[in-house]
DNA sequence: ATGAAAGCGCTAACAC
DNA sequence: GTGTTAGCGCTTTCAT
């Protein structure tokens, strides 16, 4: 029984029950180092006894580290980060670590508020950015940053400096799509792109339809959500000049997409072919059922905590390899049947 | 210029190059005491040139608080958790708290355990407990608990103690689906229950079910996911006594339904109407879209932080009223037509 | 209006 | 093996 006292029991109180100095204690509770027998058993009795939990606060100030990584990420509700922070969850609390989450709500001015509060508590970060590289790279100074996506472009650049960036490859994701839609004989894609977030999938898509001749068209939407989707596909339907594919940033605009084309009679994938990225769970129950490109989400997550984690303890490992994205082809796409369909190949 | 030193500038460094005393620096800091403004400026000018950002660990340990709230959610890949996710951030910023998140991924015993690890490092937490009530009120007894769902029954046994619950009244729920199933003539509705964690939903449904002498099948599932939705649909529609409406604990488990009895041939509404619960943003999207009850996710995750924020913080207001519940009737249900339907008006 | 001193709960050298 | 000592970075009386 704990008698009546302020808060919670301390090492102070620990110490006293079992009669060992204060250090003792916080050498039996961190294994750090080992003693009689007995003097263990009277330890562990008093910390069950007095319910006896250390404080992560203290021990943070004296050891400058506090076990906890922090993410950011744009979105919760899209699934592709949900996803992507279960996998961060697994690999953190496999390994002693907790996981402090913020969501960005795709505000990058709300983004760089949550990295300077959370900088100061964690002992790294899992950044889903929204914000430019630079700005990224001034924090990526203060800590260690693991960032999802790859930005070849910035790298290239090196504006990104010391974080670690990991993802599925923009272009080869890009580049999947042009040449498969290719293949399908369409003549005309519109992307619809997500403004200052993704230029990798772009240039991709542009490059396997480029050299077929197949025109693309790009669309902008700064919401990489189902409304963003639905707020486009007027403006990507209802134009003179119908397209026969219509390819999004990611699922969730394609759902909203498909949504929307329902609403103005178009029909799925007689009218144009459906494109998304992620593969979320609900792109496999629409109907049609989507065709999108899998980017391995919480596979992502899980290698992002793993490279962080080991950066952070100092451990030198080889870097994992991404995962290959790989093209689903579900129920959203079909081929063209014009008079002679070009097929390229590669 | 901050000259080379280990770690990050403390209260110690803005001292010295302001000339004046750590004390003063950090009244200055928080703003809980005043000074000559030739001594505030320079106080302000040393934070901003040296970077200087308080050290929020050495701070909790001498206050006692952290500024920082814990969320224990069964699995953010559902909308429903994503959304009171969000409804708990924006609360938590507006009141200069951070959010450590978790994902208990629908087990009681990580429950325990992130609760565990939390509870030390924060003020209070919000919780969606799988974990058993007593277990529960354990926890309730260290720190401020504010959880989801309004369990009346236990709430009833006073099992809770201290805990703030709060949320939807999953009784009315359950009374709202039952009353419009039977006044669309509906028969015999099976219920896919979440076993352990949902029994005023259900008894609400056999209280408006029951006086109407329709038939009333409980189907359990552990799994409150589009997986155990697909799981449990065989068992409930492939049986020899097909029931004419099937409704689920929340929309993610009724997408499976939907999905799995389209693979089987089945057509809905024609065959069964289906009803879930939540109205996440995909449950417009389905076709047909589905039939649900609106939970208000979001808004319940407000006004659980606003609550518990205001008992961390001692302020005395009224418990706000948690939203009625809203029956969202889409194209997933319909009205039976056998012979002679007799029409309840419960 | 400013500062000196004590100490929050804990760890880490270094003794013995 | 065990204890002593000295802080970590900060807040908080209490003097001046």
């Amino acid at each position: 029984m704990k008698s009546a006292s302020a808060g919670p029991p301390t090492l102070r109180h620990v110490a006293q029950a079992s009669q060992v100095s204060e250090s003792t204690v916080s050498k039996i509770v961190n294994r750090t180092k080992r003693f009689s027998p007995e003097v263990e058993r009277r330890v562990q009795a008093a910390v069950a006894e007095l319910g006896y939990t250390p404080n992560p606060h203290a021990r943070s100030v004296i050891t400058g580290r506090s076990r906890t990584i922090g993410v950011v990420v744009a979105d919760v509700l899209n699934p592709h980060f949900a996803l992507l922070i279960k996998g961060v969850g697994s690999v953190a609390r496999a390994r002693g670590y907790t996981v402090l989450l913020t969501d960005s709500d795709e505000d990058s001015d709300l983004e760089a508020e949550l990295l300077g509060t959370l900088i100061p508590r964690v002992d790294g970060l899992i950044v889903a950015p929204r914000l430019e590289a630079q700005v990224v790279a001034q924090f990526a100074r203060l800590k260690p940053l693991a960032l999802t996506a790859r930005p070849s472009d910035l790298a290239r650049r090196q504006a990104l400096g010391e974080a670690l960036t990991f993802g599925v490859d923009g272009f080869q994701t890009g580049q999947m799509i042009g040449h498969y839609l290719a293949q399908g004989g369409h003549r005309h894609v519109s992307y619809l792109h997500l403004a200052q977030a993704d230029d990798d999938r772009l240039r991709g898509l542009e490059a396997a339809l480029g050299g077929q001749g197949i025109r693309c068209t790009v669309h902008r939407s700064a919401e990489p959500s189902i409304e963003g989707g639905l707020r486009a596909a007027t403006a990507m339907l209802l134009g003179e000049d119908r397209p026969d594919a219509v390819v999004t940033y990611n699922d969730l605009m394609a759902l909203g997409v498909l949504a929307e084309a329902r609403k103005f009679g178009f029909e799925v994938p007689r009218d144009f072919s459906l494109v998304g990225v992620d593969d979320i769970p609900y792109a496999a129950l629409t109907s049609p059922p989507l065709t999108t490109v899998r980017t391995y989400s919480r596979e992502i997550g899980v290698q992002l905590a793993e490279a962080l984690l080991d950066r952070i303890e100092g451990v030198d490992r080889l870097a994992p390899t991404p995962p290959t994205p790989q093209l689903m082809v579900r129920g959203s796409s079909a081929p063209r049947q014009y008079e002679a369909a070009p097929v390229g190949r590669g």
